[in-house]
DNA sequence: TGTGATAGCTCG
DNA sequence: GTACGAGCTATCACAC
C-alpha cells in the first residue's frame, strides 16, 4: 500500500493504487500546471516508478518571473491577489498526525482547492503578463524556466555519494582536536564557559582578560574572526579560538549532518533541493542539504570535499565556467582593453594591473586588481576596498577613481545601468529577467544600495541564465543520446558530473564544449574541465 | 516547547 | 552606513 493513502479508523473504500496510479497518468497526458511542481513530481514520479511525465507550467516559477522580490507561497499568493483565504495545512492536518490521517472529505477539500488556486493564478499571471508587454517572459518561462525544472528534479532524484566511512573517520579525529582545544581555552581563560556562546566569550575576552575592544555589535561585544585575527598577539587563546571556530563550523554543518543523511540513504547518497526561485538575481539555491557551501578555501575544510565521491567503475567531473561575470562585463560594455584580454585567452586580472599600475609593477599587484576587478561587480566603494586590502581609504579612491580613468567605457555602462534602473524601476538580464527595485519608497541609504544590487543583478543574473541553459542543454543530449552520465551539482559556475571511467575524458570535453558554446557574446566563454574520484580533485 | 532575532560561518 | 547573492547552526529572549 502506498503510505499516503488515508487510515484511520472507519475511513471509507478508496480506488486501487492501480487506478490511482492510471489517473494520475491520465492528469500528466493533458497540460499540468503546479505551483512548485517539482516537488510534487519527486512523489508522483516515485508512485509511478515513471521519470517521463510532462510539465507544463509552474505558478510558482511565474510569479517569481514577474516580481522575483514577492512572496511566493500559494496562500499569500492567494490572498494578496484574489483575495481569498485558503485552508491552511496546520488547521487540515492535526497536531502530531500525518496527511494520511486527515478525513477524505477535508483532504479533498484542501487538495482541490490547492489546484483551483493553482489553475486560478497561472491564468492571471499570463494575462499579467500580457497587460505588462512582457510576454517575452512568457517565452523565456516556456523556453528555459518550465524545461529547467525537469533538469533540477533529475539531478536531485539522482544524489551524489557520500563515502561515509571516511566522513567517520574524520569525526572521530575532528571530536578529538575540539575536546583538546576546549580544555586548552578553558585553562587559558581561567574558567569553563560555552565557547559557542558570543555572549559568554566577548565577557572572558573582554572583561576578564581585558583584552582592548575593537568592535562592538547591537548586543555586545564583537567577537568574530576579523576582531579575533586582530587580537592574534595579545592572549595565547586568540589562536586556539580560532582554531576551535573553524573546527566546530565543520563538524556541526558538514560532518555530522552529512554523515546522518548518508546513513539514512539506502544507496549512501545525499540529495539536495534545488530552489529554482531562491535568489532575486535568477541563481539557484540549495537547501536540505545546502551542496553549494562545501568548504574549500582550508586545507582542513578542503578535506569534506574528499568524502563527495564517485561510485565503483566511475569518476566525477567538473566544469566550470572561467570569469563567467568578467566575461559579461566585458561583453556588455564592449571596453576594449576587456574585449581583447579575453579574446586573446589573457590573464584578465594581470592585464587590469598593467592598466592599474604600469608593466613593471603588474605582477606584484595582481593580487590588488584581483580585488577591484571583483570589487567592480559588487558596486566597491573606497571603504570596503581599503578594509579588504588593508591599505587607507584615500589610496583606496584613488585606485577605483584609476580604474575608472582607465576604463571609461565600463564606467559609462555602469553609469547608463544605474540610469535606466532608476527611470524603468527594473534592470534586465541576458534571458530579459527582470528584477525590480522600488527606488521611491527608499531612503537614500537604500537607494545606494539599489543601484549596487542593479550593477550586479546584470552580471551575476546572466551569468545565471548562461548556466541555466548550458544545463538543459546537456540534460536534453544526455536523454536524447541516452548518455551513460548523471548531472549532480551546480554550483553557480560551475557544473559536477558522475560517468563511466573510462567515459570521462569524452563526455567531460563534450559538456565542456556545450558550455562554451551556449550562447555567442562579444568574448568567448571559456569552461575548464576536470576529472576526479572525489569532489577534492576537481580543481 | 516553539519561534524569531542575532551572530557567526560556509560557498560562488 | 559603505561590496553582490545565498543557507545552516547555535545561542538567547520571549511567548505559550
Amino acid at each position: 500500500m502506498f503510505h499516503s493513502a488515508h487510515f484511520y479508523l472507519g475511513v471509507p473504500d478508496q480506488i486501487s493504487e492501480e487506478d490511482a496510479k492510471s489517473a494520475i497518468r491520465k492528469i500528466f497526458n493533458s497540460k499540468v500546471v503546479g505551483h512548485n511542481i517539482k516537488f510534487d513530481l519527486h512523489f508522483v514520479t516515485r508512485f509511478l516508478e515513471d521519470d517521463s511525465l510532462e510539465v507544463y507550467a509552474d505558478s510558482m516559477i511565474l510569479a517569481w518571473l514577474i516580481n522575483s522580490n514577492s512572496s511566493l507561497a500559494l496562500d499569500k499568493l492567494s490572498d494578496a491577489l484574489l483575495g481569498h483565504k485558503m485552508l491552511s495545512f496546520k488547521d487540515t492536518v492535526k497536531k502530531g498526525e500525518t496527511f494520511a490521517g486527515v478525513e477524505l472529505v477535508d483532504a479533498c477539500k484542501y487538495a482541490a482547492e490547492d489546484a483551483y488556486i493553482t489553475a486560478k493564478l497561472y491564468n492571471l499571471f499570463l494575462e499579467k503578463l500580457e497587460l505588462q508587454s512582457a510576454t517575452h517572459l512568457i517565452d523565456e518561462a516556456k523556453e528555459v524556466e518550465f524545461p529547467f525544472i525537469k533538469t533540477l528534479l533529475t539531478m536531485e532524484k539522482e544524489g551524489i555519494e557520500i563515502d561515509g566511512s571516511f566522513l567517520e573517520k574524520f569525526l572521530v579525529e575532528v571530536k578529538e582536536t575540539l575536546a583538546g582545544l576546549t580544555t586548552s581555552i578553558y585553562e587559558l581563560a581561567g574558567s569553563e564557559f560555552n565557547i559557542n556562546s558570543t555572549k559568554q566569550l566577548g565577557l572572558i575576552l573582554f572583561e576578564t582578560l581585558e583584552l582592548p575592544v575593537g568592535k562592538k555589535t547591537k548586543t555586545g561585544y564583537s567577537t568574530d574572526e576579523k576582531v579575533l585575527s586582530g587580537l592574534l598577539d595579545a592572549h595565547e587563546i586568540i589562536p586556539k579560538l580560532l582554531e576551535y571556530r573553524e573546527v566546530y563550523k565543520l563538524y556541526s554543518t558538514y560532518i555530522e549532518p552529512l554523515l546522518k543523511l548518508s546513513k539514512e540513504s539506502k544507496r549512501s547518497r545525499i540529495h539536495t533541493s534545488f530552489v529554482q526561485t531562491g535568489t532575486a538575481t535568477g541563481r539557484l539555491s540549495s537547501k536540505n542539504p545546502n551542496l553549494q557551501n562545501i568548504p574549500t578555501r582550508t586545507p582542513i575544510g578542503a578535506k569534506i570535499r574528499q568524502a563527495f565521491v564517485a561510485g565503483e567503475g566511475k569518476k566525477l567531473i567538473g566544469i566550470d565556467y572561467s570569469q563567467i561575470e568578467l566575461r559579461l562585463l566585458a561583453h556588455y560594455s564592449q571596453d576594449d582593453v576587456l574585449v581583447n584580454a579575453f579574446k586573446n585567452d589573457k590573464d584578465i586580472h594581470l592585464q587590469t594591473a598593467v592598466v592599474l599600475f604600469g608593466e613593471e609593477e603588474a605582477a606584484q599587484k595582481r593580487s590588488i586588481a584581483k580585488t577591484v576587478n571583483f570589487g567592480l561587480l559588487y558596486g566597491m566603494g573606497p571603504k570596503k576596498l581599503s578594509d579588504t586590502l588593508g591599505i587607507t581609504t584615500k589610496e583606496a579612491k584613488e585606485i577605483i577613481e584609476k580604474y575608472f580613468e582607465s576604463f571609461p567605457t565600463v564606467k559609462s555602462y555602469f553609469r547608463s545601468i544605474v540610469d535606466s534602473s532608476k527611470e524603468k524601476g527594473y534592470v534586465e538580464t541576458l534571458l530579459k529577467r527582470r528584477r525590480y527595485f522600488d527606488y521611491e519608497n527608499a531612503t537614500p541609504m537604500f537607494r545606494a544600495a539599489y543601484e549596487r544590487e542593479s550593477v550586479n543583478s546584470v552580471f551575476q543574473g546572466s551569468a545565471a541564465d548562461l548556466i541555466k541553459l548550458s544545463m538543459n542543454k546537456i540534460h536534453e543530449v544526455i536523454e536524447k543520446e541516452n548518455l551513460n552520465a548523471k548531472m549532480l551539482l551546480q554550483i553557480h559556475d560551475e557544473l559536477i558530473f558522475e560517468v563511466n571511467a573510462e567515459e570521462a575524458e569524452v563526455l567531460g570535453n563534450r559538456f565542456r564544449d556545450i558550455m562554451d558554446t551556449i550562447m555567442e557574446l562579444n568574448v568567448p566563454l571559456k569552461a575548464s574541465l576536470n576529472i576526479g574520484d572525489n569532489w577534492s580533485e576537481l580543481k
